[in-house]
RNA sequence: GGAUGCUUAGCUCAGCUGGGAGAGCGCCACCCUUACAAGGUGGAUGUCGUGGGUUCGAGCCCCUCAGCAUCCACCA
């Protein structure tokens, strides 16, 4: 079958999905092979797919692909995850817009408008998923709040709980006043901020003296228990037991001493207030003080703080500043930066906060996953300096918060008794149920996604043949921003509930920038809809647009011009895919290449191609696509666009049929192999053309082909005919070029040479140069006089003459070839000075020291010749 | 305060275990050569951030400094 003209990505794409999707080819699982499994980083069901998404995928589906290829029985899971807080938040917001609130529905009702709003957008994260090529198997799919995931999420929270790593505790959370939950540490994003410190009077009970002290915030004063100096400030000293007044209420603070507190920062005096401080609580249970909470869940002040009472934290702080600034209390204001932490959904200030939640117990799990990397059994961070990164958080981690103050989530499994408060804590409801409630909060979404390796693959049913094969997975694929809420949670709980790492490999990569290197985000607007580019473009450039364009671990810079030139390049393929089916024909079938019969550009492809599979094999073993993508370029443009295809020419117009049947087999063998190869990057491009080039439009890359192979034989080919061809054609296309003649204009070439071998050789060929060198007159001779009226040309064993009456500038090319000699000169000082050099002959390697001398030898012997020629010059 | 990454052609970036620097885009010249003008042929452009060290040999390894970026931890 003959391929359109031109390369139309909408064509292309149209059919191939659902036909991959409906012939089930995904789907299928050869249990005679190795398997190899990816679970998918599941995507929130809040809203479509961004273009770090479409990296993220892509790069899994080409690792899958080319498993698939290598003869794996391949496993990609897809799945969503339910997202508590974003989807909350987002259902909510739905709702206010109709004037409703999550209690005015209440919660069963609320959770009914979640799962619709989870379905329409799962259909939505399909479609983009199809957009993709992804090669997932939807047999398999999973959401983490189905119901065999939380199965999973049960037994492992309960687990926890019976082993004394699950506990509940008023502990200082980070709390979120806008969705009104708390918050984990790493849900906690810390920025530098320009913030204010004030400076205010404590008087002495008896009014003899003050004390500054400085806040940030004090609209938390009404929650102060005491002031704290350091017992060693001798500045202190005098009032250490005695009393001062908070200037915010005028309760009487005790003064007592502790080394926590910094000598050189701030006045040396420092206020504690153990509710809405983490590190004021540790003093506060140190020395067995009140805990004051003077904040409603919302951040507006509470009963205590008097007349402040239902003002917003910040409105509060304002009118505290005033109040105590005309109780003549206000020393002074000063501009302070710090880093403050806003939610990082709501962007919210986040508020340190007093409350009773549940936590994991992260010491002895953190301990098993760094023992665990010091293992062989280590999971292994592509790049490696992420392992660094992951052993570095996981050493100094903190305990988990796990519970968030929600409706859409994993219900805590824990009961309350209504009478004795006593708490239950099952899989199962406790049986006397009429006697208890259930705790109200949810599981933070991180603690689901946790177990996605292996509660996707039926966990915690150990005995699932899906978890018996495909557990633990091969690799995990995902961003460096994830490292800490998602890949270290995974290892350690996989750690503790299956006894195995969740993957051996974890490849990082970075996040998607704009044109100008700036993070992309819907709120700033500069976010790039994959959509947009995949209409314009195609899919195919997209992807090999972002596999082609950044080192391992590093971020990309979106760039328009690149994936332009990714079409272009898959325009190439295309292209000359359609020139290879046209000279094949319509009846052609594939047979053998007959060896004996092939020319040497047919011999010279073969060699090539063996070395693209051999150095593609090591790239895309390693996941560095961007290497394998340069090969594959590089082969593909020139290699076999560029050079072969033109060479080819000659054969397919070849009246010697067997010759032409070589050179036809050569050309579908190649460009088959490139099909497959690449196929892992352009995934539908390269399916159209091989429907087309197996005439069947059933045809499939992922099901029916395999992964070319490094045929020995090809390698024998050692000719340097084939390198001289391709040397003389661009020496005298340059000649054309520099002398303003024509390309297409007709020359006579007198070659020189006193090697026998490679004359007849030559002259075998000689074709090729009369074609691609436009020479229809092509002599040989052994020695050449007279190289008087014409150009000539030095290529180490041969000399080109090419006679030309209109004549040259000679003084141009005296300075010319003076410019060659000096060269050659500088070249043969360099070769000989490293080959005269003991310490180099004596440690270089036996190859370099081989390759030196042969460069040497070849370049004395054009050395030689330069100065022939303009000797020959200087007569003229 | 701790850590990591980056600095290579006008721009955006590759450069795999050290063996005389590459791509895309852009730029210049010529060309409709029977797959491709989304093309072909040829060309110009780099003291590989600074300073030192190791080595026969450094863009690559070690140290110093500078600039940019990111992460972690933080003092009221």
């Amino acid at each position: 079958m003959i391929l359109e003209k031109n390369y139309d990505h909408k064509i292309v794409e149209s059919d191939k999905y659902d036909k991959w999707v409906k012939s089930k080819v995904f789907e299928q699982h050869d249990v005679a092979k190795t398997p190899f499994t990816i679970v998918i980083p599941p995507p929130n069901v809040t809203g479509k797919l961004h273009i770090g998404h479409a990296w993220d995928t892509t790069i899994q589906d080409m690792i899958i692909r080319y498993k698939h290829l290598k003869g794996f029985d391949t496993l990609w899971v897809p799945g969503s995850d339910h997202a508590g807080i974003a989807t909350q938040a987002k259902v909510e917001a739905k709702l206010r817009e109709e004037g409703i609130s999550r209690y005015d529905l209440g919660r069963e009702k609320f959770l009914d408008v979640c799962w619709k709003w989870k379905h329409d957008y799962h259909d939505f994260i399909f479609s983009q998923w199809a957009m993709l090529g992804l090669a997932l198997d939807y047999s398999k799919e999973r959401f983490t709040l189905d119901e065999g995931l939380s199965n999973a999420v049960k037994k492992v929270f309960v687990d926890l709980y019976n082993k004394g790593l699950i506990y509940q505790g008023q502990r200082i959370i980070n709390w979120d006043p806008v969705f009104k939950t708390a918050l984990s540490n790493v849900e906690v994003i810390y920025e530098e901020t320009e913030s204010k410190m004030y400076y205010f009077k404590y008087y002495l009970e008896d009014k003899s003296d003050y004390l500054t002290v400085a806040t940030t915030r004090p609209e938390t004063m009404f929650g102060d228990v005491c002031v704290v100096v350091n017992p060693n400030d001798s500045r202190f000293t005098k009032y250490i037991g005695k009393k001062v007044y908070n200037p915010a209420n005028n309760d009487l603070l005790p003064i007592i001493a502790d080394e926590y507190v910094d000598i050189e920062f701030g006045t040396g005096a420092m206020k504690c207030t153990p509710a809405h401080d983490p590190n004021d609580y540790i003093l506060g249970k140190k020395y067995n003080l009140d805990c004051i909470n003077v904040m409603n869940p919302d951040g507006s002040m509470n009963e205590v703080c008097g007349k402040y009472q239902g003002q917003d934290r910040f409105e509060c702080r304002e009118n505290l500043v005033k109040q105590i600034e005309s109780d003549g209390l206000l020393v002074k204001i000063e501009k302070h930066i710090n880093q403050v932490g806003y939610s990082e959904r709501s962007h919210a200030i986040v508020e340190p906060y007093l409350s009773k939640q549940w936590f994991v117990k992260m010491a002895p799990l953190a301990k098993q996953a760094l023992d665990n990397q010091q293992s062989d059994n280590k999971v292994n961070f592509i790049p490696e300096r992420f392992e660094k990164i992951f052993t570095n958080w996981m050493s100094g981690v903190e305990d988990w918060c796990i519970s968030r103050q929600l409706w859409w989530g994993h219900r805590i499994p824990a009961w309350y008794n209504n009478t004795t408060n006593e708490v239950y804590v099952g899989e199962q409801p406790p049986k006397d149920i009429e006697n208890y409630h259930q705790d109200e909060d949810v599981l933070d979404t991180w603690f689901s996604s946790a177990l996605w390796p292996f509660s996707t693959l039926g966990f915690p049913d150990t005995t699932n043949p899906l978890y018996q094969r495909y557990f633990p997975t091969d690799i995990l694929v995902t961003g460096y921003d994830i490292i800490f809420f998602w890949v270290s949670r995974m290892i350690f709980q996989s750690l503790e509930f299956t006894k195995q790492i969740p993957f051996k490999n974890c490849l990082i990569h970075g996040l998607i920038r704009d044109p100008f290197g700036k993070k992309m985000s819907k709120s700033v607007g500069n976010a790039v809809d994959p959509k947009d580019i995949i209409d314009r473009y195609g899919c195919d450039s997209l992807r090999f647009f972002l596999t082609t364009n950044s080192a391992p671990g590093l971020d990309l810079r979106y760039s328009e011009e690149k994936i332009s030139s990714s079409r272009n390049f898959i325009n190439k393929i295309w292209n000359a895919s359609r020139f290879v089916m046209m000279n094949l024909g319509e009846d052609y079938k594939f047979s053998e290449i007959d060896y004996d019969n092939a020319s040497i550009f047919d011999k010279d492809i073969l060699k090539k191609l063996n070395k693209t599979i051999e150095q593609l094999n090591i790239s895309m073993d390693k996941y560095d696509f961007v290497i394998a993508g340069s090969t594959l370029y590089n082969f593909i443009y020139d290699d076999f666009c560029s050079i072969y295809i033109e060479m080819a020419k000659i054969c397919l117009n070849s009246s010697d049929e067997e010759k032409k049947k070589a050179t036809m087999n050569t050309l579908y063998y190649v460009l088959d192999s490139i099909l497959v190869m690449i196929h892992p990057f352009i995934p539908f491009v390269t399916e159209e053309i091989y429907q087309n080039l197996h005439n069947s439009k059933e045809a499939c890359i992922f099901s029916d082909a395999s992964w070319p192979k490094i045929i020995d034989k090809y390698n024998d080919f050692n000719e340097e005919t084939s390198d001289y061809i391709n040397e003389i054609i661009k020496t005298i296309r340059i000649m054309k070029s520099e002398q303003n003649i024509a390309p297409n204009k007709q020359i006579k070439l007198v070659i020189e040479s006193s090697d026998n071998k490679l004359v007849s050789s030559l002259k075998d060929n000689v074709q090729y140069i009369s074609r691609f060198a436009f020479a229809d007159e092509v002599d040989f001779v052994n020695k050449l006089d007279n190289k008087e009226n014409g150009f000539s040309f030095v290529l180490s064993k041969i000399s080109l003459f090419v006679p030309s009456k209109d004549l040259i500038n000679v003084e141009e090319e005296i300075i010319k070839v003076n410019k060659e000699i000096e060269k050659f000169r500088s070249e043969i000082d360099r070769g000989e000075k490293m080959l005269s050099n003991p310490s180099f002959t004596s440690k270089a390697p036996k190859e370099k020291i081989a390759l030196e001398e042969e460069k040497l030898a070849n370049n004395k012997l054009s050395l030689e010749k330069s100065l022939q020629k303009l000797e020959d010059l200087k007569k003229m």
